[in-house]
DNA sequence: TGCTCGCGAGCAATCGTTTGCGCAAGCCAT
DNA sequence: ATGGCTTGCGCAAACGATTGCTCGCGAGCA
């Protein structure tokens, strides 16, 4: 139904090339002024748009962009994708969003297809450390980038924060609180972001000179039922923990539920920090103390290094990592959220 | 650098019609036994995928969908695309997302970009009652299915909730708290959810025999700073509200923050609803009364219908309305929060 | 007059798949 | 031996757009 450009020559007695150079404004075109405006009134009238599919068989490039992620229900990768988007938009990509729900084979499944579909680019939020569906990436030159979490076999383009001292800085905080035994819902080892936060941990422990307690790490997945399991064992234990520090913000979230549960007062009984600062972290009761990344840069800046590479032609090596900051509210030091509030509100976007 | 059926076609000395044939089981395909064996041997060792593009402009069918969205960092959009995926990505299809911030401009660019993209089909959550855009996609014949907001234009494929019962369920409630004087932060008159509820709302006053108060409604939009300016106005009026019902969740969080800065209690000093029952709802403090909705429920069904149009070729004019409840917490009823834990946990998701 | 040059367009191949049809060879029956 | 049927595959035309060439023609120049 849509029209073409076959149609269009016929109706303006001319062959479709033609129409199609002066569609595209050819710059070597030579054409007859008559011709020229014939033409155009006829593209304005129709309002003719090249079909996208036909075009990119052509030009082999398709205009489309993927963000592939755990899930985006989960807030941190909404607004993730959100950056991805108004990065690209503006340049004529449409993205598709595919959600892994952390499972290696959904990723690779999602790949698989994504390469067949001729995208042209992917922007990778879900990658492992060891990630054979990245290795397929670079071995198929496809353009992508990891953001937040990357992948250590390979060099390839990254977006994120500094996890490694981001972790340092929530245990930092803790530790300056006066808190000795400080239980880590650890994510996992499989993935980069848990592996550094973890890291961090324990590397200011030892800046402080205090010894760590394997018992008071507990592995938690990134999900807030993940972080109530891990959260439940290290609350309930002998000599239980005065404060946590949890992976991410959801994790936390779980956190706050066991807590609540047992009867224990946060900051009073336990203090808490999260990771990411998605926007719920300031709604909470009390509001949750964390490390602060600027999660829709994390996706604006994914989307330019990923044009760059579509554009260039050529696989950029670029990291760009940003520096976490500490957010400190109700659940570290009670009376912090009035102070609080407004370095939040002055962040706080699109809501 | 993918593998082309040529390149098999000459690795397998045949034609590629009949690799073709092999790679996609043509039922009514006569072939040599061998000659079939060394051809999958072929596909399998290539890991051959048909390019879809080139498949897509032969085909005229991308299996790529499209959900139109104001907002996906708002977690009721966010639920609803993951419900979309999770109803198209089993069945082959991809899904594009794209953000219209609640403008028509934006909305309408992004529906042409679609169409010279030539996607299967379009779920659209942003419309209004008039929508342009929504005559357009009906004008093209484009598959689509409208969510949650309806265009009263024709008749277009929807699913949603009755927002009619769920304005009155959210007043009624209310009012047999005993509130007579009910602010209502309504949205904006141009989508149907607004109409809808604030007509609920009208409705339930008047089965109580309770006058309304022209002052007491005031549009809000749909977001959280809208919420806050609105409910500003009302609870710094002379003989201000004694209860408050947003037309969503995310307005009611603007109504927290303001009653929290106005030193009011919730629900003491003034009670409130919202609508949609997000995730967050549960977790603000105190816990906020709304009309829970099948969000995820909403994307997946949409994404059957809109499957059903396009596998069908026709575009049947279904409808499909779920009924809302009412989940009662503490912003209405002081100590409501540990009954309604229950509930509201046996519902929640991938979280 | 003969030649070149530039203008104004058209021709046709190409991107990778799909699919209706055709064609040759082999087999069986008459 | 001839006709007809079946088997096994190839041919070529699409789908719609892009782009390097070609080509006719009128003008300008010697």
């Amino acid at each position: 139904m849509p029209v073409t450009l076959k149609e269009l020559a016929a109706r303006a007695r001319v062959h479709p090339s033609t129409i199609s150079r002066v569609a595209n404004n050819d710059p070597g075109l030579r054409i007859g002024a008559t011709t020229r405006s014939r033409i155009e009134a006829l593209l304005r009238e129709t309002d003719y748009r090249p079909n996208g599919i036909a075009r990119g068989l052509k030009l082999r490039q398709t205009y489309v962009l993927a963000v592939v992620i755990p899930d985006v229900t989960n807030p941190f990768f909404g607004a993730l994708f959100r950056g991805v988007e108004d990065g690209a938009a503006p340049r004529g990509f449409n993205v598709l969003l595919c959600n892994t729900d952390g499972s290696p084979e959904r990723q690779r499944s999602h790949l698989l297809s994504l390469h067949a579909r001729q995208v042209d680019g992917v922007i990778l939020a879900s990658s492992f450390l060891k990630d054979p569906s990245v290795r397929e990436l670079r071995a198929r030159r496809t353009p992508h980038v990891l953001v937040n979490r990357f992948s250590d076999e390979g060099q390839d383009p990254f977006v994120g924060s500094d996890d490694l001292v981001g972790g340092q800085l929530a245990t930092a905080h803790l530790i300056q609180l006066g808190h000795r035994r400080i239980g880590h819902l650890a994510g996992n080892s499989t993935v980069s972001t848990g592996v550094l936060r973890r890291r961090g941990y324990l590397a200011a422990h030892a800046a402080a000179g205090i010894p760590t307690d394997p018992q008071l790490i507990v592995e938690s997945g990134f999900t807030e039922e993940g972080g109530e399991r891990a959260a439940e064992r290290l609350l309930t234990q002998e000599n239980r923990p005065t404060a946590l520090f949890a992976v991410t913000d959801l994790t936390a979230v779980g956190a706050y539920a066991v807590a609540r549960r047992l009867g224990l007062r946060i900051p009073e009984d336990v203090a808490i920090v999260g990771y990411n600062d998605i926007p719920l972290a300031g709604r909470l009761t009390p509001g949750l103390t964390t490390v602060h990344v600027p999660i829709h840069e994390f996706g604006s800046v994914a989307a330019g290094l990923l044009l760059e590479q579509i554009e260039s032609g050529d696989t950029l090596r670029r990291r760009v990592v940003f520096n976490p900051e500490l957010v400190v509210r109700d659940s570290t030091v009670a009376g912090a959220d009035d102070r609080a509030r407004r370095t939040s509100q002055r962040r706080s976007r699109t809501e």
